[in-house]
DNA sequence: ATGACTAGGTCGCCTAGA
């Protein structure tokens, strides 16, 4: 099963790429940031067109999330559970179950700078985050939680990292808080097959940083070590940013070896009768 | 670097991103 992430910067103007992406790499399941886009106005026909089941939680042109499934989605849950703390007018975290496998779609602030308003927020979103990981994720529930986090985990994960050290998606509290949220539940999927630096899903539009490959690795798929065995691969489809007007971050795929349900079901009697 | 890009919203500048 291939799962993958992708902060699209917009999906009606990136429509079309994420479509022909779609096409190239055939994902089984897409997890969309930044969307910014209402419900209603969320391009769903063209992923139905294709086979896709499609849920969203988007708002007026900021933030949004999506998950866009060939398989059946099920218990869908969009924001936290507690509604009353003020971390769900932001639509930033979408979830649900395909496969038997639980799907965490987010979209972790920016933070913006470390002194602001909006860094405190990034840090108490991310609580709430790991809080939620906290009641909801069992030990045996096979879980993949991806997104982009706004968070370098480590040094070899920027460009230059003397240059930003301390700063915005590179400080320790928000490597601590990261690390709060994952603490030995999950495993970094892209840090299995990949030990060195020089590896990016976002290069900033400004600076030509793209071109001259100045580019920071904050977008993540994480999986439960229950799936550790599972997973054969981790990419970063770097070539998306090489697109006419391209978002400016690059879609991050794994291949999970789990299959359709009901095909286990199919498979587990082709066992029996071999028996 | 009070900078640079890009997208969306209300509209010729602002917020936000990272």
């Amino acid at each position: 099963m291939l799962i993958a992430t992708w902060n699209v910067n917009s999906v009606r103007t990136r429509l079309s790429q994420i479509i022909n992406w779609i096409n190239h790499a055939n994902p089984d399941i897409l997890c969309l940031q930044e969307t910014k886009v209402i419900d209603d106005d969320f391009p769903i026909k063209p992923f139905e067109e294709l086979g896709y089941e499609v849920i969203v939680s988007g708002q007026k042109s900021y933030n949004g999330v999506a998950i866009i499934s060939k398989f059946k989605i099920e218990n869908v849950s969009k924001g936290f559970p507690n509604e009353t703390l003020g971390f769900n007018e932001q639509k930033r975290l979408i979830s649900a179950v395909i496969n038997g496998l639980k799907i965490i779609n987010v979209y972790v602030p920016n933070g913006s700078s470390i002194d602001s308003d909006k860094f405190d927020y990034k840090i108490k979103w991310l609580q709430q985050l790991s809080s939620l990981l906290d009641g909801q994720v069992k030990g045996d529930d096979l879980v993949c939680l991806l997104g982009d986090f706004n968070i370098a985990p480590s040094n070899i994960d920027i460009h230059a990292p003397q240059k930003y050290e301390g700063g915005i998606m590179a400080s320790q509290i928000e490597r601590e808080s990261l690390f709060n949220v994952i603490k030995g539940r999950f495993i970094d999927s892209f840090r299995i097959f990949e030990k060195d630096s020089g590896h990016w899903t976002w290069w900033d539009y400004r600076n030509n940083a793209f071109d001259l490959n100045k580019g920071w690795r904050i977008d993540h798929i994480y999986i439960s070590k229950n799936l550790s065995s599972k997973l054969k691969s981790c990419v970063i489809e770097r070539s998306q940013r090489e697109n006419l007007k391209p978002s400016d971050h690059a879609p991050v795929l794994i291949n999970l070896e789990i299959d359709n349900q009901n095909e286990d079901y199919f498979d587990d009697d082709d066992d029996f009768l071999e028996i």
